[in-house]
DNA sequence: TTGGTTTGTTTGTATATACAATTATTCTAA
DNA sequence: TTAGAATAATTGTATATACAAACAAACCAA
């Protein structure tokens, strides 16, 4: 990289995060469309318990990139919801496991079919080797960071 | 793009947003070890203002693609800090125009370097046509979902 | 000129996030 | 076996965000 400032503006615009605040927003929206009310960053701890249940709060916090306070309190939201709930682990009482309710899952199907929906949304006109690329640049640049 | 579901995974997990927020995380630390206690919010809203002063909410608004009330509430926060003023426009009463007070501008300098600095270390080993070509994917990406 | 619309901002309400500190449980090493 | 370290989760506090509704000023058309 060279050294001007201008990278500054440039770098930052790209990064600002647009799209992924977009991709959020229209991930609601479209899952809203099919009747379900939930947010996007719920939507994302719930992909794994669908995936898989009986995770730990850890383990979720971990796959989703989030701290654990952050984690905590989207399960209270998911637990007032009742789309999960929390298992004490009677192993380890310091453990949590998490499970899905009934109607959590239940909304695997049609969460999974918007966000599908959203993908091709947001992927129009986009490449697979571009998006493919533009992750593993966004990845290095991650661990950079961490 | 194909149609199993692996690509929600692929795609979601390489969009989460972690990158970004790690930016951000990263340039409100290096901030910090310059002696400036600001957000990464805070920061891209003083960035206009120190390319240009006397700007409307709603521009910074467009310019850093926020709603309305977002940056109504970084402003306000930001004139606890002391670091802009908001002036009722004379010929348009409806109208703030945001300006720095010294103690603002006096920031400029630092939290440009600050900012450089968070972008090299982000950016090592990517060269600057990965950085362009992402940037340009997901801005597509954007203008899809807008 | 006046009444309806548009525009710029703010307020209300709910969610999500970070970081630091705390609590409860488990592990571990003397 | 027990005291101190490590681990899992929670709580406190502050910031940022979205969406909807409210408010005030300005514009505009009959």
């Amino acid at each position: 990289m060279n050294d001007n400032f201008e990278d500054t503006d440039e770098f930052f615009s790209f990064l600002t995060g647009k799209a992924y605040a977009a991709l959020g927003r229209r991930l609601q929206r479209n899952l809203k469309e099919e009747g379900v009310n939930i947010t996007s960053e719920q939507w994302s701890l719930l992909y794994y318990l669908w995936m898989e249940e009986g995770r730990t709060q850890q383990e979720l916090a971990c796959l989703t990139f989030r701290d654990k306070p952050s984690v905590s309190r989207l399960i209270n939201n998911l637990e007032k919801l009742k789309l999960v709930i929390r298992v004490n682990d009677k192993e380890d009482k310091r453990t949590n496991l998490i499970f899905l309710t009934k109607q959590g899952r239940q909304m695997k199907e049609a969460c999974l079919r918007q966000a599908k929906r959203t993908i091709d949304q947001a992927l129009e006109g986009v490449t697979r080797e571009d998006m493919v690329k533009a992750r593993n640049t966004l990845d290095v640049l991650y661990s950079n960071l961490s």
